[in-house]
DNA sequence: GCTATATTTAACCACATAGTTATTTAACTT
DNA sequence: AAGTTAAATAACTATGTGGTTAAATATAGC
């Protein structure tokens, strides 16, 4: 089966090394050596990490003389802002019952806290 | 070696089957069989794709009789929705640049259209 | 054409993942 | 106690992943 593109996206991310790669890419392009440099790993090891990238689209690779320089393609990233953007409410609905809890211990005084069924 | 945090949520987000089982979550609580009514997928492998959400933190299990209810817990969903936020000026620069891209087809007869550079 | 540099590919290994069926555990029902 | 329902676990299989070393490919420079 043909993963889709967001399971390809998450998979791709799913690994500090390649979320590192990508983090080096914000500062500009790099050839494979420069982004291999800061890992203690071979480099065939980088450059499948390059490769699971570049499927997820996010990297794209040009040619200059023997270099392949590496660029950032943040296009996937956006789809994965807009899809954890749907459970916003979520979370912040956690934060707030945390909130809840936290006020309701400050101000012991008081009646009881609001209830959810009265 | 410990997984961190981030890249067990990445890797949980990566299958659709979990996904779908996080949409379904925001509607309420539900069993194990509710869970997996939707899918043509035996039990147990519903039963699995549990334990990788609730290991990523990502449901809760309760109990009550023979049912365990699975609940949706948005917290980790936060930590991703931070994590990309890092990127969002490269998604959005990529678009101004088919913006800018575009409004230079349209406006053939103007100058050169605006720099960022003077 | 030869050699050095950059990168990829091939072949292999250990381990993880996603699924299956069969069995087991737990709790309710009668 | 026996049976039913809900869910997890066990044992197994196939495939994917992340790493290795060694060999192949591509380009530059002499």
């Amino acid at each position: 089966m043909t993963p889709d593109r967001l399971s390809a996206t998450f998979s791709a991310l799913a690994d500090p090394t390649r979320r590192a790669i990508l983090a080096r890419l914000t500062l500009g392009e790099a050839s494979v050596n420069e982004l291999a440099e800061p890992f203690d790993m071979s480099l065939p090891a980088v450059s499948k990490h390059l490769k699971v990238l570049e499927r997820a689209g996010l990297i794209a690779r040009g040619r200059a003389a023997q270099w392949r320089p590496c660029t950032l393609q943040a296009g996937p990233l956006k789809d994965i802002a807009d899809w954890v953007e749907q459970y916003r409410r979520f979370w912040e609905q956690s934060f707030d019952r945390l909130d809840d809890y936290l006020k309701e211990l400050q101000g012991k005084g008081k009646k009881h806290g609001p209830k959810k069924q009265p």
